[in-house]
RNA sequence: GCGCCUGUCGUCAAGCGGUUAAGACCUCGGAUUGUGGUUCCGAUAUGCAUGGGUUCGAAUCCCAUCAGGCGCCCCA
């Protein structure tokens, strides 16, 4: 035999047994997306590379070391990472500020990053995803988190919690990564590898280190009183007690904790996850939050915009497996034309059948009715004579023939 | 990139240095030439990821390679 050939590392099929549950997801998105104003949109999966670059940050993980980047004719493509880059990018370049704000998006659809994998990541996964335009009151925020928050109802998860946070604007965070490098600077030489690096690159991202003896450091009075010190802005302050106003008044329960900083360099203010004490460690099902500058970074016009992901694998593993569903009927005949009109004509009336294609037996072919069917249809010669169809309730045992005609709207009665 | 764990039929597996490599499910065939789902019978790994080594003897022990899983980092 030939050598049989392998899914790439970090990719996966998915099955046809697995269908059901991503049909759920994306009819649930279409339904409840729509309810809420958004309309669908599909980008490429892939883009010039400097859209990532300059779109998610250069001083992310994501672009640094997780692209998978490939030239073709002198220009450098990657394969897209994450999707909120690529709808900014066809919001500016199809004008969409011309539309009447807020403009309300929403897509679906495989997104690709080279890393280890493991529970709940691959190298290549699917995310649902909404973005928002042109709001930049904190009711933008609080229906984006609703929106989330329904969704994932819609799908029976209720219990997850969800996780805000604020990283203030531009100036005043500016201000908090000084006092932050400041206070730790004599602590410069204990941090560890990555927290020396993230010291100059982002030193938000040192809040959130997993290893112990950073930790420590991060525990020191006069270090925590500064990481936790409340040093947005007012105007910050106030968009930020807006919305968990307005998630209170939505009965949106939701957990502050000042340590979430997202990884990509795009956020402002109100940051969000949601998470999952079901999904190992990789536990976040959605992460989001508002991007005021990147429009305009990307070209636009100055545009506050918000937006949120999910990961459809990690959603699939949450909720209950879908059993397939039984065909309404197979065909037994040993008249495979006989069996081709007879089944045309079910199919025409919405039915779901199947018949045998392989010359089998009568008891072959009923049996294999009985095991994908919840009907037999059977159609030998005297019935094809008659014009009429046996019928058999594959889970009751009863029988009984039917006239052709009215076959598909009384098959139930048997 | 780093750490830990695991590779026996399509699937789930037993096996712990000497077996004819259990068993179950799935699939296929038969009992059953127009009545299934129950039952009974039968078929299906000359081979235990691959390559070396140790041994009289290896699926079992050792090494390497490959593959998979999990964790760190980061994220959905």
């Amino acid at each position: 035999m030939a050598k049989i050939i392998n899914v790439v590392k970090g990719t996966k099929d998915i099955l046809p047994q697995d269908a059901p549950m991503w049909h759920l997801l994306e009819k649930n998105a279409l339904d409840i997306f729509t309810k809420y104003g958004y309309k669908e949109i599909r980008t490429p999966i892939f883009e010039v590379t400097e859209l990532f670059a300059r779109g998610v940050g250069d001083t992310t993980d994501i672009v640094n070391k997780e692209m998978y980047t490939f030239e073709k004719s002198d220009r450098s493509l990657t394969l897209r990472p994450e999707n909120t880059a690529g709808v900014v990018r066809s919001y500016i370049e199809n004008s969409m500020s011309r539309l009447s704000a807020p403009v309300k998006l929403w897509y679906k659809g495989p997104m690709f990053r080279y890393e280890r994998p493991q529970a709940g990541r691959q190298r290549q996964f699917h995310q649902v995803g909404v973005e928002m335009f042109g709001v930049k009151d904190a009711t933008a925020d609080a229906e984006v988190i609703l929106l989330a928050v329904n969704y994932l109802k819609s799908l029976g998860l209720n219990d997850l919690e969800v996780e805000i946070n604020s990283l203030g604007c531009p100036e005043c965070r500016e201000v908090y990564k000084n006092k932050i490098k400041e206070v730790l600077k004599p602590e410069f030489d204990n941090l560890c590898e990555d927290c020396q690096n993230r010291y100059e690159k982002n030193p938000l991202r040192l809040l959130d280190c997993k290893v112990d003896s950073c930790k420590e450091i991060f525990e020191k009075p006069e270090i925590k009183a500064v990481i936790k010190s409340d040093f947005i802005c007012e105007s910050c302050a106030g968009h930020y007690s807006k919305l968990k106003s307005y998630l209170d008044e939505l009965d949106v329960k939701y957990i502050e904790n000042k340590l979430l900083v997202r990884g990509l360099d795009y956020y402002n203010r109100t940051v969000f996850e949601i998470k999952s004490n079901n999904l190992g460690s990789q536990n976040a099902v959605c992460g989001g939050g508002r991007y005021d500058s990147l429009v305009k970074n990307l070209g636009g016009e100055d545009t506050p915009a918000i937006g949120w992901a999910m990961g459809m694998e990690r959603l699939i593993s949450l909720i209950p497996t879908i059993e397939p569903k039984k065909l309404d009927g197979y065909i037994v005949s040993n008249s495979p034309a006989d069996a081709f009109k007879l089944a045309s004509e079910l199919r025409d009336a919405g039915l779901v059948v199947e018949f045998d294609l392989q010359n089998k037996k009568f008891t072959k072919q009923l049996e294999k009715a009985s095991k994908v069917a919840n009907y037999a249809f059977i159609l030998g010669e005297d019935e094809v004579k008659n014009n009429m169809v046996s019928v058999k309730n594959l889970s009751t045992s009863t029988q009984k023939q039917l006239d052709r005609k009215q076959l598909w709207s009384e098959y139930k009665n048997v």
